[in-house]
DNA sequence: CGGTATCCACGACGATACTG
DNA sequence: CAGTATCGTCGTGGATACCG
């Protein structure tokens, strides 16, 4: 439980893992969706789930660089436990705010 | 997701509600199956998850005092997301440590 | 654009001591 | 037995400034 927690507990961390969910994300993408962020936040995040290989960077050439994000397996292996943890905060006679 | 996370992610959350999971357990229980740890650290678990009503306490008549701890169906509804944590964690090609 | 470097503040964690 | 009180430490989150 500590691992799948370390993976998936940090701040914003629910939020950085979804984007790519559905396909390759760039940095800038990641972070628009995040509100009112300082862009130390996803770095940082994407850094340990980069050394955790569940997200895969990938750099384009060119200028101004670009980098895609996309999920390794373990990461999309995430996937079931984002949906229970929505589906749990979610449920109306549930989890209290 | 948050309000799911932070049911269950906190230092040893999910010790502290995996005792009272399989019927009631007094405080003494739950704390002996922590490893080497003060007694604040279940009381303070306990007293949030009291708060968000994930947990009811129970204090029996007579001397020593004993309470007993036990879930609320609120609580309960936190077990497929307990489950899908350790699935996941344990997962073999799954997160890393 | 896609980050890193530096610094600060706050809250969680934990030890120790004490109480009803 | 079942906690509370107090205090110290450390990590995380975040702002701001800067770099290739």
């Amino acid at each position: 439980m500590e691992v799948a927690l370390v993976a998936v507990a940090g701040r914003w961390a629910t939020l950085v893992l979804r984007e790519p969910m559905h396909g390759p994300a760039s940095y800038g993408e990641l972070w628009a969706r995040l509100p009112e962020i300082s862009s130390k936040v996803p770095a940082e995040r994407l850094q340990v789930l980069g050394e955790r290989e569940l997200v895969a960077r990938q750099r384009l050439p060119g200028f101004p660089v670009r980098t895609t994000y996309r999920l390794t397996p373990a990461g999309q292996a995430l996937r079931p436990l984002l949906v229970e943890l929505y589906r749990t905060g979610a449920r109306p006679a549930g989890v209290q705010r």
